[in-house]
DNA sequence: ACGATGATGAAC
DNA sequence: TTCATCATCGTA
C-alpha cells in the first residue's frame, strides 16, 4: 500500500507516478480494483484551475492539510470526482483520478472478475467503484476503504497533455499536467 | 450540440 | 438570499 510519504511531493510528480499503480475500493459488497491510467495534477493556490485558487474554504480545507487524504466533490450536480491530496501542510494540491484500466470486482477478496463497464472518465470511475462524498477527507488507506498499491506494473510509456475542462484557467490551462497511458503502452 | 442537476462561492 | 458557474456524461 502506498504510504503518506508518496503523496508529500510536488503534485505533477505524484500524478505521473500514480500511473500504473492499482486503485482499490472496498465496499460491503466486495472489492473493486483497477490500474490507474489517467490522472491530472492541481497544484497550489496560483494554479487558476485548482479549487484552491479561491483560497482556503470549507471545501478546499482538506487540500491545505498534509497530503495523503481523499478529496471528493460533486460536479454538474451528478458526478463525484475522486482526488488524492498532495504536498505538505499549507501547500494545497491534489491529483484527480480520471480513469483506470482493466477494472475488476471480487466478492471474496480473492477471485477478481473483469467489469464490463468502462471507467475511462472521472465520473464513470466513481460510479462504478461506488465512490462518493462519504469518503471525503478520509485518509488514503485500507481503513477508509480506498487505497493504492504499487504492484510493480511496468509501463511502456505515457503522454502528458493540457488538463480537460478548464478553459477558464487562463495561462494555466496549457500546462501539461494531464498524464495518460495509452492502451498500447500498458 | 445540449440538457440534467445540485453544491459552491461571491455578490448583494 | 440569489445567482452564475462548473476538473462530466449520455442522448441526439
Amino acid at each position: 500500500m502506498l504510504e503518506k510519504e508518496f503523496f508529500l511531493r510536488p503534485t505533477p510528480e505524484v500524478a505521473k507516478d500514480l500511473l500504473g499503480k492499482v486503485l482499490y475500493r472496498k465496499t460491503p459488497e466486495g472489492i473493486y480494483r483497477g490500474i490507474i491510467n489517467e490522472t491530472e495534477a492541481y497544484h497550489g493556490m496560483n494554479d487558476k484551475a485548482c479549487h484552491c485558487s479561491k483560497g482556503r474554504t470549507k471545501r478546499t480545507d482538506i487540500m491545505f492539510k498534509e497530503g495523503g487524504n481523499i478529496y471528493i466533490y460533486l460536479i454538474y450536480g451528478m458526478y463525484h470526482m475522486l482526488n488524492l491530496t498532495t504536498c505538505k501542510e499549507n501547500f494545497p494540491g491534489a491529483v484527480l483520478i480520471r480513469g483506470v484500466a482493466y477494472p475488476e470486482f471480487s466478492k471474496d477478496g480473492q477471485t477478481f472478475i473483469p467489469l464490463s463497464s468502462k471507467t475511462d472518465g472521472p465520473g464513470k470511475l466513481t460510479k462504478t467503484f461506488q465512490i462518493d462524498k462519504s469518503l471525503n477527507t478520509l485518509p488514503i488507506h485500507k481503513i477508509s476503504g480506498l487505497w493504492v498499491v504499487d504492484e510493480g506494473i511496468m509501463l511502456k510509456g505515457f503522454i502528458s497533455t493540457p488538463r480537460i475542462g478548464i478553459d477558464y484557467a487562463q495561462e494555466w490551462k496549457e500546462k501539461p499536467w494531464r498524464f495518460y497511458v495509452p492502451p498500447e503502452k500498458l
